[in-house]
RNA sequence: GGGCGCGUAGCUCAGUGGGAGAGCACUACGUUGACAUCGUAGGGGUCGCUGGUUCAAUCCCAGCCGCGCCCACCA
């Protein structure tokens, strides 16, 4: 006997053991079946579980718990991310608390650190994701620092490079002052920040007196200021074009030249050209072939050089602006100093402002990458199906598709990539140089020296590149890399292209675009027919959950508290496509309630052996209430099924709880009781077995969403041969219903006459509830101006009636109304409770008042419908017909009240 | 500046071209042998505003107001 409530944390811990002893989570088990793939988005080894992550992992394993139980070959692909910048900076914080630096320790003691650590505390997320139930085939986990996956990252490098789609670059790159190194535009946030609008007189050249006033944000960059641009059409500035002026502080003559760049409606008309802190001035200055002065350090200090005169020396930026500023003002070259907002970049890792450099990195050629990725999902509308595999595989779609134009946007526009990063912990370049400069590029070291040697004649000792590969660069290849590639393996050939990516908005650009296009490039497939976005989990402010903003709600706790079902029925229920999550415990706390509400049902099943019957054909039903469950059931099924087959997650949740809880709990199994202790036998046996039968379906249907209650109630409510509920089966087939029930058949007329039951003992609690008829006391009732069918139905149903409705009897009404009766009108009768002494007169009027009312407010608007010619022509006749029959409907019942109302005047 | 999205019950949110929904909260009643993590019933909304299309608009279109996010090099 099951106990009155779920011990969720025993049944959890015990069950995800017992799948993984029988290896239930691995792939391959049916060679026959097709496969269905997902991969992990990769979490960093550094993290913990956040809601982000129990949200996109839910839903990945609820699509592969459901194809594994539809008997396809599932694979869900796991791993961790070795996070280069985060893990490093993890690592450096806990040397610190030794006193030491990384430089302390040498490039390589420190990696062999963070490996340790890695081995250490790598391993937590991965145990995070199991106790939210997560099925992923572990035996097949990867790690983007692997050797296998190390090897694939180099064999990318190489060919790209090869290709000439991997080249290095003296360019402007986004420079972190703070962790010194390069970072990707995608990892600079811009944020709004309160500044300053400095204006500055620059001295013609040769003109004593005339001064070319510029404005900016950042005077500190003045010292390398290269020119001065107006626009070529501007009047004003026409005949300063060509001729010189002085830069104040430096002192250097720098030019006046015309270039579009300049915007004569912004600041003064002319702008300072800075090429090697700024990009347009960086695009002006090659335009102009004008010179490109750094004068900053990879702190963002002031350099030593002749550019920049000596006080200024060393001092930091913000040191280095006040000092110039205040110097402009004593020489009387400050025009004004204005208050002015503007964004300004910072480092999403380091949050400090990250400074154009000019500097050698390695780029990827994103723009020539792009074209297959911007094709592939171009296609994507097209409707024509699968049949050529040519194409099949070049296409990908995004649920909700509002992302498309998001990710068109960005791939159309997009910029060189920049790859390299002045850290110690990734992927380290697979570039040598040789004395002259020259780069080796290959997938070793030994290659690299064999060509050295032919090149130089001799052998030659070589200097590897000592930056590392952004950690998308790996991350790119996740979906093959994983799988094997660059061997042809074959896990490699049956699971990619993968089916489904589940991923959050947040790295479409770092992430999806990038295996888009690697994918394409290397295996000639998209690693993905179609893209889930889901929202991100947002904390109650509405703001972005992240570890930097220390505002990480951990779902353990909740788990804990509640189990991870219920977590993960939460997650899922709000899972609504184009909508952040905004998470409350109640609603978590609610999912609960409902786990256990399953679980009581359960226990009531199984207390009245109404336990699944092997080889029980529902279709053979005879009880109408039973052919009415059947067909509830199935239409939930269905609808379940197509709601997960369409990502609408929320509605797959919602519909199995509204069918689990308002009409197997709440109607079915209370129809059952009468008919399980007062039935026939075979009316008994028909009952329990249809019982069991649907309760099978609901653990079936909800097991990928709650795994652990499902598959408990499901061994304990039978003997079940061994097999686990994991393994299914699914209970629906395509669009097909399992024991699909003909529409014209008596079931469909049984079906709609339990509707009617249930309506009927709704209203008639109502009326007593509402007349404080003692919840205990059992009422005659008596059906008035009823007609054939409803006479029918009151006679097939009595028992039902009577039994839920706690009435002492239920019959047409002969004769006249007993004096005091209360009426109320139903589709098909009159209800007569003849229950003068319990009831108030008053209330009683009110109540028949009050119920005249509403119908009055339906009837004039259908009323006026219907009167309106233009209705009757122009609307669909169904419609017409409908909306016919309320009006005839509320129309009797009206009257009925009315005369119900008469008669309590009369009394 | 460009793009996307959101404004529906006190709160968090579903939903639909033809009678406004859920969960929680609230009110009343309830020891009915599955379940008080429960049951029965109830109160509560001019579906942001203004126009337009339509026989019919909360839903489609336009504009406006408010809010959020993403992208962008604007001094």
């Amino acid at each position: 006997m099951l106990d009155k409530t779920c011990s969720f944390s025993e049944i959890e811990a015990a069950w995800y053991a017992r799948w993984q002893a029988e290896g239930a989570f691995a792939a391959g088990r049916h060679p026959q079946a097709q496969p269905y793939t997902i991969v992990i988005p990769p979490p960093n080894v550094t993290g913990s579980l956040h809601m982000g992550h129990a949200l996109n992992n839910t839903l990945q394993d609820i699509l592969i718990r459901r194809a594994r139980m539809q008997g396809r070959d599932a694979l869900w692909q796991p791993g961790t991310d070795h996070a280069g910048i985060a893990t490093q900076m993890v690592v450096e914080r806990r040397l610190a608390t030794e006193g030491l630096g990384r430089r302390d320790l040498g490039r390589e003691r420190f990696i062999e650190r963070v490996w340790q650590w890695k081995a250490e505390s790598g391993g937590t997320i991965v145990g995070q994701l199991k106790r939210l139930g997560a099925s992923c085939d572990w035996s097949r986990e990867r790690f983007t620092m692997d050797d296998g996956l190390s090897a694939a990252v180099r064999k990318v490098f190489v060919e790209l490079h090869r290709q000439e789609l991997i080249y290095r670059d003296k360019r402007l790159v986004n420079w972190d002052p703070l962790l010194h190194t390069a970072i990707s535009d995608l990892e600079v946030e811009s944020r709004e920040v309160r500044g300053k609008l400095w204006t500055i007189r620059y001295p013609v050249e040769g003109e004593q007196g005339r001064f070319l006033a510029v404005a900016t944000t950042r005077p500190e960059t003045m010292l390398g200021d290269t020119a001065v641009a107006v626009h070529p059409d501007d009047p004003r500035f026409a005949d300063l074009i060509g001729r010189r002026c002085l830069l104040p502080i430096a002192g250097r003559a720098i030019p006046i030249v015309a270039d579009p760049h300049a915007d004569p409606e912004k600041g003064t008309g002319a702008v300072k050209i800075t090429p090697a802190h700024d990009f347009n001035d960086f695009e002006v200055g090659r335009r102009h072939g004008l010179p490109m002065i750094n004068v900053l350090d990879g702190n963002a200090a002031m350099l030593a050089i002749a550019e920049v005169p000596e006080r200024f020396h060393g001092l930091d930026r913000y040191e280095a602006r006040d000092a110039i500023v205040a110097e402009l003002q004593a020489l009387g070259l400050l025009a004004a100093v204005e208050d002015h907002t503007l964004m300004m970049p910072y480092g999403d890792r380091s949050g400090v402002v990250v400074e154009p450099w000019l500097m050698d990195q390695w780029f990827v050629d994103a723009k020539k990458l792009a074209n297959d990725a911007i094709e592939a999902v171009e296609e994507s509308d097209t409707e024509e199906e699968d049949d050529d595999d040519e194409k099949k595989y070049k296409r990908f779609k995004f649920v909700p598709s509002t992302w498309k134009k998001t990710y068109l946007m960005w791939m159309q526009n997009i910029q060189p990539w920049c790859i390299s990063r002045q850290i110690w912990w990734g992927h380290q370049i697979p570039a040598w140089y040789g004395p002259d400069g020259y780069v080796f590029v290959k997938e070793t070291e030994e290659e690299a020296n064999a060509e050295a040697a032919e090149r130089y004649g001799h052998p030659t000792e070589l200097e590897r590149d000592p930056d590392v590969l952004d950690t998308w660069f790996s991350s790119a290849l996740w979906p093959f890399s994983t799988l094997g590639w660059p061997e042809k393996t074959p896990e490699l050939a049956r699971y990619y292209p993968t089916d489904v990516l589940i991923t959050g908005f947040d790295i479409i650009f770092f992430w999806v675009a990038r295996m888009m296009m690697m994918g394409l490039h290397f295996l000639g497939k998209v690693p993905f027919r179609t893209v889930y976005v889901h929202a991100l989990v947002r904390d109650e402010k509405g703001q972005k959950m992240s570890k930097s903003k220390g505002n990480v709600i951990d779902p353990l706790q909740l788990i804990d508290k509640y189990g991870a079902d219920a977590l993960r029925f939460t997650l899922t229920a709000l899972a609504v496509q184009g909508r952040d999550v905004k998470l409350s415990e109640a609603r978590v706390a609610g999912y609960r309630n409902f786990a256990t509400k399953l679980w009581n049902a359960a226990r009531f099943c199984q207390m009245n052996g109404a336990l699944p019957v092997a080889g029980f054909d529902p279709g053979t039903c005879q009880e109408p209430v039973n052919r009415w469950l059947v067909l509830r059931t199935q239409e939930a099924a269905l609808k379940a099924n197509q709601a997960l087959e369409h990502f609408h997650f929320n509605l797959y949740a919602e519909t199995l709880y509204h069918f689990t809880w308002g009409t197997f709990c709440d109607w079915y199994l209370e129809f059952a009781k009468p008919m399980l202790t007062g039935g026939d036998a075979a009316q008994q046996a028909e009952t329990r077995a249809a019982a069991g039968w649907a309760l099978d379906r609901i653990l079936a249907l909800l097991h990928p969403v709650m795994p652990f209650v499902t598959e408990e109630l499901y061994q304990a409510l039978g003997d079940r041969g061994g097999r686990l509920l994991i393994n299914g089966p699914w209970p629906v087939e395509g669009d097909e219903l399992e024991y699909p029930v003909q529409a014209d058949s008596d079931w469909k007329r049984q079906g709609a006459e339990i509707d009617w039951v249930v309506r009927l003992i709704t209203q008639v609690r109502a009326v007593r509830a509402e007349l404080n008829v003692p919840p205990g006391a059992r009422v005659p009732l008596l059906l008035k101006d009823a007609d054939d069918a409803a006479r029918a139905r009151l006679a097939r149903y009595h028992g039902l009636i009577t039994t839920l409705a706690r009435l002492s009897s239920a019959e047409p009404l002969i004769g006249s109304i007993p004096a005091g009766a209360v009426e109320d009108a139903m589709d098909g009768a009159t209800l007569v409770l003849p229950i003068a002494d319990v009831i108030d007169i008053a209330a009683e009027r009110s109540r028949l008042g009050k119920e005249i009312g509403k119908l009055d407010t339906e009837i004039e608007r259908t009323h006026r419908k219907l009167s309106n010619p233009n209705f009757r022509a122009k609307a669909a006749p169904e419609v017409v017909e409908a909306e016919e029959e309320r009006w005839r409907q509320w129309g009797r019942a009206r009257r009925r009240l009315e005369q119900a109302l008469r008669r309590l005047a009369a009394l």
